[in-house]
DNA sequence: TTGTAGGCGTTATCAC
DNA sequence: GTGATAACGCCTACAA
């Protein structure tokens, strides 16, 4: 363990070399593990370097090997927790290795966003970063990337780019099979409450949708379907449109758990039990969807370990194409599904 | 704008030194804004810079400067709301400086975390650290930080430190004003569902609550009043308790949002209304309390603020005392809270 | 007001 | 296997 007193200089790498009598040169070889030496000087080396408790100068190293190991995070919090996970996610991987996580919320809405972002990209230049969705369905975003030379993974719900620069969930498919679970509990009548248009997510969770009421031949209205911005105040206009209609559904499919936990308000609002009179599947496992009652019925993407392979994609990046490309999501079943009441 | 292209090496300070014409001290002047410049030389070299699109290299700078641009973020994930909130705040504070935010969630459950936590400061060298509650209460964590001489704030509920380490809310006052407010609403027999034993934001609201009920003479009785972890289960069981009892309490302060939702669970599973029946105030503001219905009155306390005043503490440490040390919550009343019914 | 020399702590090159 | 020596890109001290 280290003994340094506090106010002391750091010890340097000459401070180890003269101590240890041997280059500094040797220093660092025991340092990077270089195959080449003796096993007495490495571990007299190694010995110097407890007593002194040195730690190798990241800023040095940095410099002298023109890159430094810092990952980035830029994403536009689709929600809070998907973020955290995300970040957990990658300090799994990067845990015990010298690289560390720098955050970088920016706003999608704001016409500076690409620039903000080339200057931040600019001035940390980072060995890589993540790009989580929406915002990793921006191609200008990846295009400045490759232009700044720095290496990206972007995180997405379909195939956005090549695989090694891309870690994915399978959206469509879950979906499909949240219809199944539906239909095999009875269910005729299916609705759904869409993302926003030109959201690449919630294209594929409309997509799997459809795939699941074609597979089982079911009816699909127009008026049983709304579009919705991801966000609780659109979920409650969305399910107000499609409840309100005397021939509802008796099952939607919403395409988050933010808008589900609306569309749950509104059905109470309008004397419907959940899961009684109303299904209710939502999408991401956030923390409402267990808080809320009837526990929600929801589906669970794999997001941390997302982020552990997304870091290896750009820390190993020489058996990059060895990663997979594509985790599967889970579907949660808690108790906002049930048969549809008897007419 | 520069217009480097790919695979070319970033201009150096010695590059535009060679196209100005100047020294690179000269450049270096201009970099860092130092006053003694002549106006032509200044706009000459600046017009060089935009030509070639350089940007100083933070890892020499750094490394020159024996202290790097990183500010670091210690948490245990509280409430990702939160923490994603504080990333914000600090970002509102180091947007268009040179300073970036790296983030280190810990366990603190784990044995290893302190050693954890050395190995991290240890290795990144950063400029300063914020320090989020709970693990901001652990004393240990801030001897650590002194011993490697690595700047903190922490952020708590009540004074932990001294002014210009700290940055603290409320707490204690106001959850008096929110028993106040159930007080005003015609309450007189008020529950406490409480945080964890020894987390000092647990104690202050409960200091609070018994402040709020010695200053209106309420009743207080020990069967009103249960433990819980912040854990939406914790909060399932302390509800148990509290509205088990034939001689139920009117309202009750429940510590945080979590385990206020889990208030609403329990009162609803013994066909208790809420408000009608029951009224419920939370902490926090998370997104469950406007999701989960009724919305849930409860207290926002201004993480986002606080979080850019902690970065300055750290930044402009020259005038870090001016700043201050303590912002103030406010009651966010929503739906939860309504006259007792008549009996 | 500007330039020169030297140092920050590390790694790479190339001898020995 | 190991060690001088020279980068890496910036900043400070001091000189001019």
């Amino acid at each position: 363990m280290g003994t340094e007193k506090r106010g002391e200089r750091q010890p340097t790498i000459n401070d180890v070399a003269r101590v240890a009598g041997v280059s500094k040169k040797t220093v660092s070889r025991v340092i990077n593990r270089s195959p080449l030496l003796k096993d007495d000087t490495r571990s007299k080396v190694e010995q110097v370097i407890a007593d002194l408790g040195y730690v190798p100068n990241p800023q040095a190293r940095a410099l002298a090997l023109r890159r430094n190991f810092l990952l980035g995070l830029l994403h536009d919090n689709p929600n809070a927790q998907t973020v955290l996970n995300f970040q957990e996610g990658v300090l799994d991987a990067i845990r015990d290795t010298n690289f560390a996580l720098v955050v970088r919320p920016v706003n999608r809405h704001s016409p500076d966003m690409l620039d903000d972002i080339r200057d931040f990209l600019e001035k940390q230049r980072l060995y890589g970063v993540f790009i989580l969705p929406p915002i990793s369905e921006n191609e200008e975003l990846a295009a400045l990337c490759r232009e700044l030379d720095c290496a990206y993974v972007r995180m997405g719900s379909t195939q956005l780019d090549s695989p090694q620069y891309l870690v994915e969930s399978n959206d469509r498919e879950i979906v499909a099979s949240a219809i199944d679970h539906l239909v095999e509990m009875g269910h005729r009548r299916i609705g759904l409450i869409e993302g926003p248009e030109g959201f690449r997510s919630a294209y594929e969770r409309r997509e799997g949708f459809l795939d699941g009421i074609r597979r089982h031949g079911l009816e699909y209205r127009a008026q049983w379907h709304a579009p919705g911005q991801y966000t609780f105040d659109s979920g409650i206009d969305a399910a107000d449109r499609i409840l309100g209609e005397a021939d509802r559904p008796t099952a939607i499919f919403v395409s988050n758990d933010e808008m589900a936990a609306a569309a749950m308000h509104v059905a109470r609002g309008k004397g419907l039990l959940v899961p009684e009179d109303l299904s209710i599947i939502g999408f991401d496992d956030s923390p409402i969807a267990s808080h809320i009652w009837p526990p929600l019925t929801t589906v669970r993407w794999p997001i941390r370990e997302m982020a552990s392979v997304a870091a290896h994609k750009l820390i190993d990046s020489v058996d990059a194409d060895k990663l997979p490309s594509r985790l599967p999501s889970t579907l949660i079943r808690r108790s906002s599904v049930a048969p549809p009441r008897m007419k």
